[in-house]
DNA sequence: TTATATAGCGACCGCTGGTCGCTTGTCAAG
DNA sequence: CTTGACAAGCGACCAGCGGTCGCTATATAA
């Protein structure tokens, strides 16, 4: 409906959050190059050009869905981070956090997370911020387990980026060796331990 | 040039691999969806719809480049296997010529190989099959360290797909933590040692 | 000479993400 | 009350995509 008068700030971010609810929506369930722009706006109750009203363009849609589930990860990881216990347990609990968000969020890793590859530079770089900021938490928390004496003096960095590497391709493969819980355990025991006698 | 005679299986095969090669070199300079047919056509000097008589789709031109890979990898690996050495030291050897792969095939990591996992089923399956028998060689070699008594008795197909995840994305990173030699020397140490203290 | 089969082609199809100019509706100024 | 400016929304339109189809040209076989 076309008005003459001005949107709200409020106003306008209920629009946008509309739009974005329909195309999450949408792509969790199709997948990302499987949703058009015309199916949004339908799903929206909008006219196609009024997407770009709200969004820049189809991948940034895609970007502010991926920041919000990072960050969002990163706030509850925070709240594990700050308990008073030894950094090997809130090591664990973090890891346990991410299964439990790989496996909430288990279409989106499964079928979005592969787009987010090709978006273009700057989309890249609105990801990388969120998630670095998710991996320096990792990284210090394994720094401080370092200075506790409780972990080898590793490369702080390197071990977070593997841990975090190692979960959604080993939750995610077509040949499980146990259930999500089972191999995360595994994971995280081959990680502390190493497989050399 | 339109021939009334039939092309001999050579030919057709000759004639395949030029379309092939003008595809994957178009791919890794510019990216799989940034490539159109027209201009692999127009690069292998053929006409557009040619393609068609020696691959079904464009997809398939990408799964044959990926399986090809693949394949290459594992017949070098299989090499490293048949060595009279400790499991050990294969399994070093591998992972090495892993990461030589994987440099040498920087463009391909980089640029395509996220587009593969947008691919149908019928592709996906292709390639899981020349992936798992890459995986299960390593996971046998693993086994044979387990027998001989030089690795715990780990869970060797999940040690191998975590070895196998762990290296691409640790080496291509948007913050390294060193060379790339000098990161999988690292990985391999974690492996083998864990991080705990 | 005719019939048949092959190799190759480009016009064409339905679809995509993105653009543009038009319409509609409201407020502010004269 | 009229008019002008402007916000908001829209759908026709664009170039380009992967893929299809029926035609042409050519060579062999009968």
């Amino acid at each position: 409906m076309p008005k003459g008068i001005p949107l709200t700030e409020e106003d306008q971010h209920r629009r946008r959050h509309e739009i974005f609810d329909a195309a999450v929506h949408l792509f969790l369930a199709k997948g990302f190059s499987e949703t058009s722009l015309r199916e949004i706006a339908a799903a929206a109750g909008v006219g196609k050009s009024t997407l770009y009203d709200y969004f820049p363009t189809k991948d940034d849609i895609l970007v502010s869905m991926v920041v919000e589930t990072i960050t969002d990860l990163t706030d509850e990881a925070q709240e594990i981070v700050r308990r008073p216990l030894p950094a090997f347990d809130r090591l664990r609990a973090i890891m346990q956090l991410n299964l439990e968000s790989v496996l909430a969020n288990r279409e989106f890793y499964l079928k979005l997370s592969f787009d987010v590859q090709r978006l273009g530079l700057e989309s890249q770089k609105r990801i990388q911020t969120a998630r670095h900021a998710y991996q320096d938490l990792i990284r210090q928390l394994i720094e401080e387990g370092v200075n506790e004496g409780s972990f080898r003096p590793v490369n702080s960095l390197l071990v977070a980026r593997l841990l975090l590497a190692a979960l959604t391709p080993t939750v995610f493969t077509s040949r499980p060796t146990g259930t999500p819980q089972e191999m995360l355990d595994e994971v995280f025991d081959m990680f502390l331990k190493g497989i050399h006698n």
